[in-house]
DNA sequence: TGTATGATGAACT
DNA sequence: GTTCATCATACAT
């Protein structure tokens, strides 16, 4: 045991969606960014995650329920990977697979904000001002706010689909959180019409 | 080859 | 509260 990369326990990660969704919240996104994304390459950005949903292999809103497609493979992966997906014909949203190699289930990551967490190299997150000067501000919490406009900031593509959240050498990972749960509560999840009415939102506060 | 739909966001009333 | 921009995907011809 003597890595210095603080990582999650072995199967935080295939323990089912609902568990995750719920234990990822203060738990911190990190995003290298590439070449051409408008900040220097390798910038890094960071968010705490703070407003998740759950998405079951049983569950009628969940893109896995009808099976498994070109668009979502990834879901089918083993937990931990990444599932990017395209809607709406602008938006991308970004997922966490949450299941064993297979089973199709994920958490969808909506909202992460910019605080500082103590104890934690990365306090904060790297944004253009307007006149394209770098700057430590915090991006404010209404730009990582909603699946889209979280991607939109962190630069979520079709080409971090599959990628693997684990590894903290890659373009995306995650990091666990440092302190005690967060409270939460539980709503139901937005935007969708099947099984509309299961408390599998999950919001950090 | 056609077409309905959607895990959204912005701009309205 | 509502409308709508906009298009990849899935599925029905």
């Amino acid at each position: 045991m003597s890595s210095s990369v603080v990582g999650f326990p072995p199967g935080f990660f295939t323990r089912g969606a609902l568990a995750v969704a719920q234990d990822l919240l203060g738990c911190m996104l990190v995003r290298r960014m590439p070449a051409g994304s408008g900040l220097p390459a390798g910038s890094v950005l960071t968010g705490v995650i703070a407003e998740t949903e759950a998405y079951l292999p049983d569950d009628p809103a969940c893109h896995a329920h009808r099976g498994r497609t070109a668009r979502n493979a990834a879901m089918f992966l083993s937990g931990g990977h990444a599932y990017v997906y395209f809607i709406y014909g602008m938006h991308f949203c970004v997922n966490v697979v949450t299941g064993p190699e297979g089973q199709g289930e994920a958490v969808l990551l909506r909202a992460v904000r910019g605080a500082p967490v103590a104890g934690c190299v990365l306090s904060g997150t790297l944004v253009p001002s307007e006149s394209g000067a770098l700057t430590n501000d915090l991006i404010p919490d209404a730009q990582t706010t909603g699946p889209g406009r979280l991607c939109r900031v962190f630069g979520i593509d079709r080409a971090l689909d599959g990628a693997d959240l684990t590894d903290p050498a890659g373009p995306l990972y995650l990091l666990p959180r440092t302190g005690p749960p967060p409270p939460f509560s539980a709503t139901p999840r937005i935007g969708i019409r099947k099984n509309a009415d299961v408390p599998w939102r999950f919001v950090m506060g």
